[in-house]
DNA sequence: CTGTTAGCGCTTTCAT
DNA sequence: ATGAAAGCGCTAACAG
């Protein structure tokens, strides 16, 4: 079944038929109405790669993200993948497993299945990578690294922004004593979080004690071991804010079973805002990161990138906002 | 950069350098050797789309879901990326959003990408589908719909399993009166966890009234929605079992918010035992389904039909099991 | 407006 | 063991 089929049944040349498929307007109607008749009836689909390999455009973008069932993700893929799909483009995803080495092989595959541009969101991202891309001409979008250059733009998140909202509610609400906990530091986006916070203290007329920031990892696991330590201070925070979401779920864990309650002992922050958010009990105030404008900017720098159009003036920010839920509780 | 450039550069003819990347015993070591270097100092990619045309395979899988950001997907995907990609296969991934329509847009997806083969895991899907994959020659993977054929090959869930294990569980505490909200009965997965928990109640000596029957959808709010209707009975359920997690969620929201307590007031039993099962307060008791077996099951299964394997007499079942966490106790 | 034809980059006979 | 050459299905000049 192809283009030739085709072009016998409907009685036509195989330009003819190409033309109709690619809605030429140098086809009579009365001739595409008859090709498409016959695609119709033979069933026809056009057979990409045949068509890549001519064309050198395949129609399909690179994905590449940290770990899909890390739950700041899927919803990032979701949006990504809806306005990808709408615009006739495929989407090949790859998780790097926080994995520099396996982010090299995610670039292969990209590469070896000639994506017409790839949105590279890990939160680990080395913006050497590019090199490997350019190289090729793939346009690429990163988030929080790198520049704009005319192969590639980069997406950059207002935490700044978030943090402050965060702190200005802890504060109209009397906490003063607030600790935070960090995600892993060699990432620059969680370090950015922790200067924000930092700076905003500071920006209050407050120092912050080493004692109050603790080190997680993103996940649960590091939220109940950096709670305990804060727990077992001889002044313990009043308030704590996370770099994510995961973080503070593991600390609400922590502050429950040592029987003290959220909001009402300690107040709590998040970050992201993951759809569990709201679930947990008392649900989560956090900072949002709105994943479906992080998707639909990147994917709109990425064909903007991908017509050639000149990014390097282009500011592309993602602002983060705070959330009020049950978390958090005047002092 | 393509092979006849490699070809150059080795000295070799573009066969030797095809037979070289292939793998062909019939290349001498020193040549292979020579093109290897070629490759390497090129920076060689191979064209996956010129194989795929030549060779009618592009080692590429189709991956269809419901919903990406239902989180019972996200592990799912992941180990079938992972054990494909360790094989050297790409997946493309598609969203169905439950919706029957855009079913037939990604098999449309599909047969244009020309994938090796597909694995269907949505919980809504159809059997009719079969014929458009089946025409192209695809193989196919369902789950819980259809049958084993030359092409297609079906893996059973069994829910009747970790339905018995629950109520077992159930009635070693004493609970008699025991409630279940179901998913939506036009699934078929659904209707089978209801009929499991119905004929297993009949089978421990106990009819279930109409009134214990609560449907839901599948999501937070079903569960919610069933929950308030349960705890406005006269006789309310002391335990509950739910068609899934999520429906647990609303419902454990919605018994907190009655100002009552589980597993204390009530028990309650989940279903799938996604990641964040755990992390409820108190830890949902759940019946697991394992998405890595389910996966694996799937791709092993997809491989098998695609390299010609016959595969009617293959008993595919994932077993289910009782996870008991803080959601149940004895009356 | 339509047809003819030369490739796109690769694999695979068929020779040698 | 290696090379020459014929396509895979499609698009895009070019010709008419």
């Amino acid at each position: 079944m192809n283009i030739k089929e085709v072009a016998k049944h409907a009685k036509v040349s195989t330009a003819t038929v190409s033309r109709t498929i690619n809605g030429s307007d140098k086809v009579s109607a009365r001739t595409a109405e008859r090709v498409r008749k016959a695609i119709k009836e033979l069933n026809f689909y056009p057979n990409t790669h045949a068509r890549t390999l001519v064309s050198g455009r395949s129609r399909m973008l690179g994905l590449i993200i940290s770990d899909i069932t890390n739950p700041f993700f899927p919803e990032l893929v979701k949006h990504f993948e809806d306005q990808a799909v709408q615009k006739g483009l495929e989407v090949i995803i790859a998780n790097t497993d926080y994995k520099p080495r396996r982010m090299a092989e995610c670039i292969r595959r990209m590469v070896e299945r000639k994506v017409d541009g790839t949105a590279i969101m890990t939160s680990e991202a080395d913006p050497a990578l590019l090199i490997e891309l350019t190289r090729r001409n793939i346009p690429t979008v990163f988030m929080d690294t790198g520049k704009n250059s005319p192969l590639s733009a980069n997406i950059n998140i207002d935490y700044e922004q978030g943090i402050q909202e965060g702190l200005q509610h802890l504060f109209s609400l009397n906490h003063r004593k607030i600790a935070f906990i960090s995600g892993p530091l060699n990432l620059q986006s969680a370090q950015r979080r922790l200067d924000a916070f930092v700076s905003g203290m500071k920006a209050r007329g407050i120092k912050v004690e080493n004692e109050m920031i603790e080190k997680g990892d993103h996940r649960i696991e590091g939220g109940v071991f950096a709670m305990r330590n804060l727990l077992r201070l001889a002044e313990p925070p009043t308030a704590v804010m996370t770099s994510n979401d995961m973080t503070a779920i593991g600390a609400l864990g922590t502050i429950h079973d040592a029987g003290l309650q959220v909001p009402r002992d300690v107040s709590l922050i998040g970050f992201d805002d993951i759809s569990f958010a709201h679930l947990t009990q008392p649900p989560l105030t956090t900072i949002r990161l709105s994943r479906s404008q992080l998707a639909i900017t990147a994917l709109a720098a990425l064909e903007r990138l991908m017509r050639g159009e000149n990014e390097e003036d282009v500011d592309y920010t993602i602002p983060t906002h705070l959330v009020m839920r049950g978390s958090t509780r005047t002092l």
